[in-house]
DNA sequence: AATTCCTCCTGATAGC
DNA sequence: TGCTATCAGGAGGAAT
């Protein structure tokens, strides 16, 4: 699930429950997360420290460590965070587990192991060494930004919208709401947009990104006219009540309206 | 440069 | 009830 939105959502959550909570060390019950670091190494880092700060990049959430190092999380299909005390159950399948003083723990979720936790001593060294696009939430990203990126691209816009290294974190539930709102069909042709078609994708997007925040990601809160609250196969569009449709592009399900996201437009 | 396919892993759901 | 097939909001790598 976690695209931009519930990424910052897991930012604020570290944010209001677990900065400044002196550490006592971490355990590793999955390794198959790690990556690009060993778990004598993460508890080297965790170890008497304590987590600071939060910066938050596409789908990357980064946790400084008192000691130096930025925890690295990626949430994969399934990640999650979860602080829980000791008169608390612990939560389902967790991989990483974060402990402070007198039981209290953060535990890093992940029933597909497809997220990953790692350490890195300088986030933009990191996002450079993975070619990661800038994060459309930023300071600095705005409307003219979003042209550059999308300019001499020749790719479907669905498949550009979900690249990470254009554009960093966009998932296949975003890239279908930014469509929807716009009236694009996935396979429209990105070099074809014209700049009024640019702006409006820029305007859904940055809206969506706003709605889903303000509901805390929880898409049965939004607004009706919203596709996320209608995706599924028996639901109908919020704009004309056509059935919706499914497609596959770039390997992955698209919900949309047939009517009012034809191709070329 | 862009696209397709495969892979990692586990759970939920549908169909028989 | 139990089995199997398919699919799930991600992304890296290989092949094309």
């Amino acid at each position: 699930m976690p695209e931009l939105p519930e990424v910052e959502m897991r930012r604020r959550y570290v944010e209001t429950h677990a900065l400044h909570r002196p550490l006592q060390g971490a355990r590793v019950f999955a390794p198959s997360v790690l990556n690009g670091v060993s778990t004598r190494a993460l508890q080297r880092a965790v170890n008497g420290g304590s987590f600071e700060t939060t910066h938050r990049h596409g789908k990357w959430l980064f946790v400084q460590l008192s000691t130096g190092p930025w925890l690295v999380l990626h949430f994969g299909m399934t990640g999650n965070l979860r602080c829980y005390g000791l008169n608390d159950d612990s939560p389902a399948y967790v991989r990483v587990r974060f402990d402070f003083a007198r039981g209290a723990s953060l535990a890093f979720t992940d029933p597909r192991k497809f997220g990953e936790v790692g350490l890195t001593t300088d986030i933009q060294a990191f996002l450079a060494s993975r070619k990661w696009g800038p994060d459309p939430t930023q300071p600095g990203f705005d409307r003219s930004t979003f042209h550059q990126i999308l300019r001499g691209r020749t790719g479907a816009l669905k498949g550009v919208l979900m690249n990470q290294r254009v554009i960093a974190g966009i998932g296949n539930l975003y890239a279908d709401e930014m469509l929807f709102q716009a009236g694009l069909h996935p396979d429209t042709r990105v070099a074809s947009l014209k700049t009024a078609t640019i702006d409006r994708l820029y305007e859904g997007m940055m809206e969506i990104f706003q709605a889903s925040l303000a509901v805390g990601t929880d898409y049965e809160s939004l607004p009706p006219r919203f596709l996320l609250r209608h995706r599924n196969y028996t639901g109908a569009c919020p704009k004309c009540g056509a059935n919706l449709a499914t497609c596959k592009t770039a390997g992955r399900t698209t919900y949309y309206c047939p009517r009012h996201q034809r191709r070329h437009s």
